[in-house]
DNA sequence: GGCCCCCCTG
DNA sequence: CAGGGGGGCC
């Protein structure tokens, strides 16, 4: 299907039900299989995120830091650049400035969790899904348009 | 049952 | 990323 746009939706939103989906991919005639497979990209997406923010948050604790708030997300920071090269390869799209704040409060959280030893917990990192959850975002129009993608000239 | 999530593999 | 398993919630 629409993989790559699926990942720049990825920007707006992590945790995207089937619902919303079918909404914003209206040239796709779904059925069971290729619902369960978009949940599933989605699923893929979030591992792929949250292992790069759990890495990147011991990193920050080995390297001294004490406070969360110290821990900052700049748009050309190599946790950035990193992951804006897995949901947006050749950058086919501006990622937005929400994007770039949910990723610093994702690391943050992590970076609490690790730091305050609660990452010796069974399912630590079950509330920091929670919280990440909540940080969906509508999406934008111009992913209702089904020649969107061909007009940004991407194979 | 159906839908969704996470976990672990390959 | 896809598959498969386990578990939670209608």
């Amino acid at each position: 299907m629409h993989l790559r746009k699926a990942k720049l939706m990825f920007f707006y939103t992590r945790y995207p039900n089937s619902g919303i989906l079918k909404i914003y991919f209206p040239d796709v005639s779904f059925n069971k299989n290729n619902t369960a497979q978009l949940v599933k990209w989605f699923s893929n997406f979030r591992e792929f995120y949250y292992i790069q923010m759990e890495k990147y948050a011991r990193q920050a604790v080995a390297d001294g830091c004490s406070s969360a708030d110290e821990l900052t997300v700049a748009r050309d920071s190599e946790l950035y650049r990193h992951l804006n090269l897995h949901y947006n390869r050749n950058n086919q799209i501006e990622s937005p400035e929400s994007f770039r704040m949910v990723v610093e409060q994702t690391l943050r959280e992590f970076f609490r969790a690790i730091y305050n030893k609660r990452d010796i917990e069974s399912s630590w990192k079950k509330a920091i899904y929670k919280v990440i959850a909540r940080m969906d975002e509508p999406l934008p129009d111009f992913f209702k348009s089904a020649n969107w993608m061909e007009q940004l000239g991407e194979v």
